[in-house]
DNA sequence: CTGAAAGCGCTTACAG
DNA sequence: CTGAAAGCGCTTACAG
């Protein structure tokens, strides 16, 4: 910045007000500096800026699983309307463990991000706190943390699987297995609990096995079921990476869906339309999640609001043909 | 820092050696340091460090679509292999966008990242030289770019549409329609390429339509085939997204797959296993991509080579039952 | 409208 | 082994 000071023949104050489009400018000056920069080539750094401003333009993201189709039309969103209002995004997986999340969260930390959207692999991590402390704004996504201070977006679990369930139920079914996601996070907890209610309700027994929302978990946990409970008709599954380890399962056994096991699955990825057959699903409100999350974190960043808040969305029931057989 | 160092009585000078584990420390001081360290919760602002140590610890990664499977797989294993090697991940994706490209590497460089993993939307953009110029290594993933000073990790496009195509002719199909990717890019040139030299070995009419990539496209390219050429048997889709709007599309039409059409798409996505039938594709070597990318552009950013190199990977054919018919 | 000066939070060559 | 000092590249209150 000085060399293009010396070449325009003035300060680096001015330099710097010419680069930040300070109106305070005489025009010979600007130009003079515009020329300058042009002509070395200047591009200015903005870890000064930074240090000096108190101030960087990032914002912390970190999912739990970012190959996830959820997480990351989550991702996508989320850089859009971040890139629009100016700010970057630092992309952290934490692959599920909670060692990950927290040496993370203290790099973001570290680096002063502006504010952090997390999809917590433990939610009760003391550096959450940490973060809040700093003054750094934490926004829960899908599921809540501890930390009363932190917003969150999350959506309505235990309606989704009660409502999958209840619609496997209506159709006849009184044996469902229960494909669960890792009972620790509140998603796979509250998930789990709106299948019991459904079966309770009923008076049907609660079949469960836990395939930790993966792939191979749920591969796992879909032999499990149909090994200890041969008679069972109807599978709920509580998201899309374990829906394809099932899927393939119940593939490799030969059973026929709907007509020998009916399915529905949270999570409305790209390909569930094009599965032999179309998957019922529970679709979640990505976008909105997003979205609604950005708009927390940016109230936040930019001073707007103080108070917590937390936005719960509905998931929605899309019915196709892996349910569509009807028990008599 | 200062206060940590009044707390401990000691400088800032020796507080910073014992935080970056510095030998020549005298064993009270650093118990000192630590201890106020624990008390007054402080943590090292790492825009400071950067600043003077002139160098960050971050590496821009730029994919031109981060909700397509291709690039979030390859993502996760750069996310992966950078947080085990100690450096962090500023995510960018530019929507295909040569704008958004020259916006966001221009960001990469005033941010000083140490390295760039680029997969060009638009290969021949200035700001690609600007890097360069600025001594920031950059590796093109998934297609090449201009600048010869630039590492690339590429695969054998050409070879794999020729090889898809070949596949298809062998079972007898000489009407192939081609739904192409943006042929501006590398990949859909060479892609469409491979085709084209498939189909002339045999004297057969070339039959394509471009659908630039994306799920939409994919359905409109394929609408715009069936339309006028009415007696096609075969297609070869570029991408997995395409593939997704080329399905919808048969399905739509209630064309069956593969006695009236048959199909092979280039990537090899989770889902292509559970599409009615299973997909034939041409599997891109992800995994192997990203690590190569990353190795690259580690032994530049630790001065280990100076050499310009470039990859060039194979795709492999996993003939699954979308192409499972011969024509007699 | 402009420049000289201070300072953001660190690290590191230097002297002791 | 330790501290005082300089300085990384900026921005900005202050004085003129």
């Amino acid at each position: 910045m000085s060399a293009v000071a010396r070449a325009a023949q003035v300060s680096p104050a001015t330099v710097s007000r010419v680069l930040n489009g300070a109106p305070t400018v005489n025009d010979t000056h600007r130009e003079r500096v515009l020329a300058a920069v042009a002509e070395l080539n200047y591009r200015p750094n903005r870890v000064g800026r930074n240090l000096r401003r108190q101030r960087t333009s990032m914002i912390g993201v970190v999912v739990s699983d970012i190959e996830n189709p959820h997480f990351n039309s989550m991702v996508r969103v989320v850089e859009q309307v971040a890139y629009r209002e100016g700010y970057r995004v630092l992309l952290c997986n934490t692959d599920e463990t909670p060692a990950k999340q927290r040496e993370y969260l203290e790099v973001l930390e570290d680096e002063r991000v502006l504010g952090v959207l997390l999809s917590p692999s433990d939610p009760g991590g003391p550096e959450i706190a940490a973060l809040l402390d700093m003054g750094i704004p934490v926004v829960a996504v899908d599921r809540p943390v501890e930390d009363a201070r932190a917003d969150a977006v999350v959506v309505d679990n235990v309606a989704a699987t009660r409502t999958g369930t209840d619609h496997l139920i209506e159709r006849g079914h009184r044996r469902i297995g229960f494909i669960s996601g890792a009972v620790e996070v509140g998603t796979g907890k509250d998930r789990l609990e709106g299948y019991r209610r459904a079966v309770a309700a009923v008076g049907a027994e609660p079949l469960v096995a836990v395939g930790g929302f993966r792939v191979e978990g749920g591969r796992r946990a879909c032999a499990e079921l149909l090994a200890a409970h041969p008679d069972l008709t109807a599978l709920m599954v509580a998201n899309n990476l374990m829906t394809i380890g099932a899927l393939d399962e119940l593939r490799r056994t030969g059973l026929r869906i709907p007509a020998e096991v009916a399915l529905v699955a949270v999570d409305d990825p790209p390909w569930a339309r094009f599965t032999e057959p179309p998957l019922t699903v529970l679709a979640q409100p990505v976008r909105e999640m997003a979205e609604g999350a950005m708009t927390l974190l940016l109230e936040r960043i930019e001073g707007r609001r103080s108070e917590p808040r937390q936005l719960v969305l509905p998931l929605e029931l899309h019915v196709r043909e892996s349910s569509a057989h009807t028990l008599s």
